[in-house]
DNA sequence: CTGAAAGCGCTAACAC
DNA sequence: GTGTTAGCGCTTTCAG
């Protein structure tokens, strides 16, 4: 393979001339740059980054780990990462977790013996103990949409799930729904007990009663939302509204509902967090709270190659809350004066 | 940082030995095997696949280069390549081109700098050009889902685009279409100018004349889609049916044909390649080609590495050619003998 | 079963 | 403006 003292060689100059010519360093005469570059061409070389960060201690890399690849939520929040890092110079290497925790750990594992420079997490484990050696190894990292229980001394970009829940939950009970089922994934990511607490917090406000048994947690998945659907609309009281924990969990409750020849919002109500793309295109009618799913990850990328970079002058940790959109349209029917 | 000669010199055993250890290679007796693991787990160390790729020039990662990260074929895809790449021990680097010739040509460049192993590549230049470097560096490389024109050489892995589009072209003509509107993304992407060619290819089995203003090229995207829709359906004799030329143009054709207060399939006719995930399970009705992107990512995969690790007997390049699935639904309307 | 020496390709720090 | 030296952390080869 050629390297630099090949094309050294050829251009009659040393290795450390045609360094700093790829580099596009200063204080090389133009006829030698223009030398070392003719020998770059004929030789056909290209500069091994591997040796560059082996020496430099820097990789220019850091490691985005999603929980779901699938979903559009996260993909459009990749997007804002890798545009924000392409821009910076900074490559960015993908991990997706599927949910699974032994994922996110095998992940965080070679993430660290690759040497990136910094990670940005939406860890679907919740629980610190899985960072250990991003810790000890003091690997810059980003908390992004889950926050984990706990870890207070890392920066965190997320959305305002707490505020959102509630926003939606206000909405249904203005309009006279009383019996609001809820649908949530697991129950240790933040994500979903803080839309729980915005649900209660709703609730509790109004002096509502708080029904255990229309609370329901299960995965994040379109499958568990089916499910669930199914068992909070089999019982003998069933809700008048149901809240959609996110966009795959809604999906699923939609699904459920027009298997049991429901009709929204005539039958039954249905408020989601996190937009459904296409749906919501094609068919406008879903209301939602909506996050800035791009701007999350532009911002997070932003944090962390200032960390990495260490431009950052606030030493403090950060906690990035982005404000969540509601969009009211038409899932969600008004009820005439129901006894509470 | 800890390397492997704080850990040789913590257990009191030369370097190599720790290396020994680390690889889990053979010939390290049990007790001095156990010196060395309670040294690392003592120092917390994490071995250094940088200095390791370096030696071994190889990386054990293979970059995954696609054109949209929001479409979910592609994420599928990505998917499959992720779990099939996990499962050997590989990593991937997902680049997202954006549809972006000058991104590909980045990302192409800057892998071949961090010496991946191999390249998974859905171009969106369509040019072969691009690949140079690639060329020059003996690179594995797998096309997927596009082929790139004139270049025979290349393994690729693909769907059936011609057979598919002559499929859903034919169930159209069999229902009595005879004016049907194709809306494409670009011109010098295979997968666009192959369901052209099926389209043809129906048409003149049926001979049926091919009018040219039925066909639309313009971007793999809902506005493009949106805006092609417009120009097709304010024709003067505007067609009866519309072929959708992926999930996102079709996307885009749905949204035109609601904005014009047109009924699918009462008033106009819509068939799609590629199915539209989320509106398919809440509303199925759209009659589609289904490609089987997972399988496609897992089978790509699997020919790159081997391919890397040289384990292939056949060494002629390959292009294996994925069935698609012709999936009828609701969005085509039967037409009574209409003139041709 | 274990170790010593050399080198992978590059750049920082210092000479000239 | 340009070159020399040394070293980043690891593994291969060969010796013991």
């Amino acid at each position: 393979m050629t390297t630099i003292y090949d094309v050294a060689k050829e251009a009659g100059v040393s290795p450390m001339t045609v360094s700093r010519v790829i580099n596009g360093k200063r204080g090389v005469k133009p006829e030698t740059r223009e030398k070392v570059l003719k020998a770059i061409e004929k030789l056909g070389y290209t500069p091994n980054s591997l040796a560059r960060s082996f020496v430099l201690q820097k990789t220019h890399t850091i490691g985005l780990i999603i929980s779901d690849i699938t979903n559009p939520f996260f993909t459009t929040l990749a997007r804002g990462v890798e545009d924000t890092a392409m821009g910076k110079n900074y490559s960015v290497i993908l991990c997706n977790t599927d949910e699974k925790p032994e994922k996110e750990q095998i992940y965080l594992e070679v993430l660290a013996r690759k040497r990136i420079d910094g990670i940005l997490l939406a860890s679907s484990t919740g629980k610190k103990s899985t960072l250990k050696t991003i810790f000890l190894r003091n690997i810059p990292l980003v908390l992004i949409d889950r926050k984990i229980e706990g870890l207070d001394n890392v920066d965190v970009v997320k959305g305002d799930n707490v505020f959102g829940a509630y926003l939606l939950i206000k909405n249904l009970i203005d309009l006279g729904h009383r019996r609001i089922g809820i649908i949530l994934g697991y129950k240790h990511i933040s994500t979903f007990y803080e839309r729980l607490e915005g649900y209660k917090k709703a609730l509790m406000e109004a002096n509502l009663p708080i029904d255990d048994t229309l609370i329901k947690f299960g995965k994040p998945s379109k499958d568990s939302g089916f499910k669930l659907t199914m068992e909070l609309l089999n019982m003998p009281n069933p809700p008048t509204a149901i809240f959609g924990g996110n966009n795959f969990i809604s999906i699923g409750v939609m699904i459920a509902i027009r298997e049991l020849g429901l009709k929204i919002p005539d039958d039954i109500s249905l408020v989601s967090f996190d937009d459904i793309e296409v749906m919501s295109q094609v068919y406008p009618f879903l209301t939602v709270i909506s996050q800035p799913a791009y701007s999350m990850g532009v911002i997070a990328t932003e944090l962390l190659i200032r960390r990495i970079e260490d431009k950052d002058k606030i030493k403090e940790k950060r906690e990035i809350i982005l404000k969540p959109e509601l969009i009211i349209r038409e899932s969600v029917r008004e009820l005439k004066m129901v006894e509470s």
